[in-house]
DNA sequence: TATCTAACTTAACAACGTTTACTGACAGGC
DNA sequence: GCCTGTCAGTAAACGTTGTTAAGTTAGATA
């Protein structure tokens, strides 16, 4: 029935398939015919692509990943490290926020296949960013000198990932179930300062060390 | 070739099997003819007992809060609140990382179900127990006395999901899969301090709001 | 002894990921 | 102008999943 290229950028194609799946029906409602039907294949042409569903997944979010890096990127633009810290936190939560379904499936999906040493390098831009800026903070006088930046980066980063997480689970506000997206956002932005007041408070320069 | 109650304890027999094997293969490697196997009867007497998968999954988390909430009572035996939270976030960190795929079960699993108000209520026993240390150590002078109790408890449970989650998910670690054990684990103890040390900076009294 | 019922199983269902075997359509060589 | 090979895609099937429907069997009751 068919022949020869049909469509040079099918893989690319299969992917924005299944990424726009993944957020509909999050990561365990995606299925490999899910997918094939909204490309207007057969799902065992997938298959011509990639090996199996796992490494599709795993191709998606090294997309996702270049996403939200992007996003990070994008917003931070103040001029001084802890507005930048404050800014990259409240933009992750935001992408996670808005991409609920992405996000399981990067962060909370199973454990990792074998992914390439280049995926896990362009994976850890985000947390080399944050260390960079918080190196610059403690060049600029805005943390304390002794300021471990890989150790604060873990810290900030489990943060906003914690948050992240616990308000898309929709575990923390009281009720179970995803709670309404206003309320959601306002407390998550709350929390999001708190914590950035509390990393500020603690690397502060000239209140000793920890 | 079966009658009469065969075991009184079926039910809590069943949620046994589940759990075990929860933590053995993770919640997405579960199935309802491994659970039956474990236990000795076919996969259809499950339903029997259980309405679903889901409520099945339900229950057994249930069961795992309780323990978890021993857990991490057991472990706050410190008399000022300082010692206490810094007790409960390191009980709290310790427990997910024995007990990877229950932890993923009870905080990562999809949305929850309709799950009844009393478990809801005793779901938050832990979150409970850690506003009423911070409002005691606001009484106590140890913390600062506008501290908002639920915000808080909110950011601490944060961090230590967040810490929890990335630990067991592998991500945190530069490298994919889980690493050693023991540097997860020394790893994971900095950063509990680190969060436990930005806190109290952050709630210390005297130093002015936020 | 006959009947009822609780407790459990076997067989089957649709849907899943995946593999095998197939079907066309085009390209190049003669 | 035809043969042949290969590429792109499909249909059918496999084993496994959660789940349901239809038995089956052992003990209690009449």
């Amino acid at each position: 029935m068919a022949a020869r290229p049909a469509n040079p950028r099918m893989a690319a194609d299969i992917i924005e398939a299944a990424a726009t799946l993944v957020e509909e029906f999050g990561p365990e409602g995606i299925t490999m015919r899910m997918v094939a039907e909204r490309i207007g294949y057969s799902a065992t042409t997938i298959y011509l692509y990639f090996k199996n569903k796992e490494q599709l997944l795993d191709e998606t979010v090294n997309r996702a990943y270049d996403w939200f890096a992007e996003a990070l990127e994008r917003a931070q633009t103040g001029t001084t490290a802890p507005e930048r810290i404050r800014q990259g936190a409240h933009a992750y939560v935001a992408w996670g926020l808005a991409n609920p379904g992405m996000y399981r499936l990067m962060f909370e999906w199973g454990y990792l296949g074998d992914i390439s040493e280049d995926a896990i390098f362009a994976r850890r831009a985000g947390w080399r960013r944050t260390r960079n800026v918080l190196e610059r903070g403690v060049e600029d006088g805005a943390y304390r000198p002794d300021l471990d930046s890989a150790l604060a980066a873990d810290t900030i980063w489990v943060g906003v990932h914690g948050l992240t997480s616990l308000a898309i689970s929709g575990r923390m506000f009281g009720n179970p179930g995803v709670a309404d997206p206003a309320v959601v956002n306002a407390r998550s932005h709350q929390l999001a300062d708190a914590l950035a007041d509390s990393w500020e408070s603690a690397w502060r320069p000239g209140l000793g060390a920890s």
